[in-house]
DNA sequence: CTAATTTGACCGGA
DNA sequence: TCCGGTCAAATTAG
């Protein structure tokens, strides 16, 4: 069961990945259980673009993240999600990423699990040419707080391990990792977080300070051309009506994603299957900028224009270090810098 | 009871 | 017309 739970952050990853790619350019390898918050902002806000790899059973060396060469799945993004269309616009406008989540054998029939968030299956349909039906859900507060994200779930023909999960938008419901706290919602958010107990252990435990790192990055395989001019601005909320507040929670907030991430690595479950990786290629469209303010994002790409490439070597040091040395203490920031 | 899932209908793009 | 995606009524779960 542990181990379903660990995949359950993988969205959790995924909107850092989403962050790191609206911020940031950097390929970075996460070996083992990390946690410096502070560190790991640091680090990550100082790129313009992110591939993030994780895995928790330790060092990247230990077994060669199998969905690494998910990396140049940049056909993942369709290309009609980029287009200038007119009436579905809305859409398509919407940032739109991979996760693949292997499951354990013992989990198998039960797919990968939460991710953080709580989504509502709202159908199911048989893909042509696919052994497996896919699954789309939306999140539950969609009505509540306007939030749009979606995912599909389909199981890989290949490997039935494997689950494609495509997400749509971000979250703009504050119902993530960190559970909404609006008051409207109090008594729905305390039903969510009894719900996803995951939510508790997070932060009664101190596991957060049991962080060890191994990182590693380079900057290979950035696709500037990808990352264009383009900033996309924010949650991509509901794009539906004008509003665009952001979540209090955004993609941004590496706090709260490494937060739970940490308490991925707490499981004591089976080692082998502790895997867990993530791969994200960027497709945002240049409309995306247009009409969102830029207020959450404004701080973190400040804080990283310059970073394209000088702090890379600084990093891909000590990371090195890291890697060599699993229980090298990762909790002082200090050392970055 | 409310909330989530199932599942066929429906819709729009190609 | 086909197919992927969504809706929504019926059903099931809690």
């Amino acid at each position: 069961m542990e181990n379903i739970w660990k995949w359950e952050q993988g969205t959790l990853v995924s909107e850092l990945i989403h962050g790191l790619e609206l911020a940031g350019q950097l390929r970075l390898h996460l070996g083992a259980s990390s946690s410096s918050v502070e560190l790991v902002h640091k680090i990550l806000s100082s790129y313009d673009k992110a591939l993030l790899i994780l895995n928790p059973r330790g060092p990247v060396e230990q077994e060669s993240p199998p969905t690494i060469n998910s990396s140049p799945r940049s056909g993942d993004l369709r290309e009609d999600d980029r287009d200038t269309g007119n009436v579905s616009k809305k859409r398509k406008m919407m940032p739109r990423w991979r996760d693949h989540v292997r499951v354990s054998s013992e989990n198998l029939l039960e797919g990968p699990h939460d991710d953080g968030h709580s989504w509502r299956k709202y159908g199911q349909k048989d893909i042509l040419g696919a052994k497996y039906p896919r699954s789309y859900y939306r999140c539950t507060y969609r009505n509540t707080q306007n939030c749009c994200a979606t995912k599909q779930v389909q199981r890989s023909d290949e490997d039935p391990t494997i689950f494609d999960v495509t997400y749509r938008g971000t979250h703009k419901c504050g119902n993530g990792n960190q559970p909404a706290s609006t008051e409207k919602q109090e008594r729905k958010s305390n039903k969510i977080r009894l719900n996803n107990n995951n939510y508790e252990p997070l932060q009664s435990q101190d596991f957060l300070l049991d962080f060890r790192a191994g990182l590693r990055a380079n900057t290979e395989g950035i696709d500037s051309k990808e990352t264009a001019p383009s900033f996309p601005s924010t949650s991509f909320g509901c794009l539906k009506n004008g509003n665009h507040s952001i979540s209090p929670s955004g993609v941004l907030d590496y706090s709260n994603i490494f937060g739970s991430f940490s308490s991925l690595f707490m499981s004591p479950g089976t080692p082998e299957l502790g895997y867990f990786s993530v791969s994200q290629m960027n497709n945002f469209g240049d409309v995306l900028n247009t009409q969102h303010s830029e207020s959450d994002l404004t701080e973190l790409v400040s804080a990283n224009t310059s970073a394209t490439n000088s702090p890379i070597m600084d990093l891909d040091f000590s990371l090195d270090h890291v890697e060599l040395d699993p229980n090298f203490p990762f909790d002082n920031p200090e050392i970055f810098s």
